[in-house]
DNA sequence: TATTGTTATACTCTATAACTATA
DNA sequence: TATAGTTATAGAGTATAACAATA
């Protein structure tokens, strides 16, 4: 348990963090999207999944991560192949141009934070990782659709 | 200076942040935005300031800062005077009202922070507003408009 | 009946640019 | 000429609700 006042400081830190994200947003090619750049990343480090996967990860909305990755698709970033198992459901995954997309991506990142964060240790932001996860868990705990409706993001019915 | 895979890992975790800023943003009364509450609590901190500072504090545009305040002045929570300094100028303090809208809302947001953190520390919940505010502060050093414009958000002419 | 994904629509927050009134 | 604030417009990101196809 924590004080009142950190409450309200963390509630402002997280709407101020915004201006970060859009920092960093400005390091990206043109026509890719923050929201690309993490859904490529995320098909990359675990592979082909569904949408309702996807937008899990991405803790958004099933009908953003629709238009997303329509998007990426139209772009030929990534594949979507009808499941085999399940007649309604996509199979996304990387395409070789998404693969190049993303190494472009990861480049200017890196370039981008390395030139921001220099003073930072390697534990230092491993510990904010860290703690921003815990927060995302802690919170994702709290939303009264995870409680019943598992662990989709979809709106409820 | 860090790896790259923990700066594609932050990239990710700053996005999927808005999630959590969102959901807290349903414990606020009706016509009272994130932004409103968190510029009520700026006011009342640091006491009363300019619209150019408050848009400094918010890390947003004067043209943004200017909506927000009109729209907190238009329910009454914010006074604007004349700066009797600066005609440009205008002085943002808190109503009564508004002090009273943000004695609910900080009501509001402890319970609702303390539903989901109660499993954290008051070192935990310190230590990850430490780094964000860290993060920011790294971050704003490297906005090239912020190397030659001062300290303002503003847009470059 | 329930679920997966799609689309149409609307809402929030933001930046850019052009403007005014002071400095 | 430069600065403080305002307004009009546009863009990105999101949620809600209604829908089609499948389970």
């Amino acid at each position: 348990m924590a004080a009142q006042e950190q409450y309200e400081e963390l509630a402002r830190q997280l709407s101020a963090l915004g201006a970060v994200k859009r920092g960093l947003s400005r390091a990206l090619p043109h026509d890719c999207s923050p929201a690309t750049a993490i859904m490529l990343n995320l098909l990359k480090r675990n592979g082909e999944m569904r949408m309702s996967r996807l937008g899990e990860l991405l803790a958004i909305d099933a009908s953003v991560t629709s238009r997303h990755v329509t998007h990426a698709a139209e772009h030929g970033w990534i594949d979507r192949q009808p499941d085999p198992l399940d007649k309604r459901s996509r199979l996304l995954s990387l395409t070789p141009s998404g693969e190049l997309l993303l190494e472009e991506v990861s480049e200017r990142y890196t370039h981008a934070l390395a030139a921001c964060l220099h003073d930072w240790s390697d534990d230092d932001v491993g510990h904010l990782i860290g703690l921003m996860k815990r927060l995302r868990e802690s919170f994702g705990d709290c939303r009264p659709r995870a409680l019943h409706a598992g662990t989709t993001t979809r709106t409820p019915v």
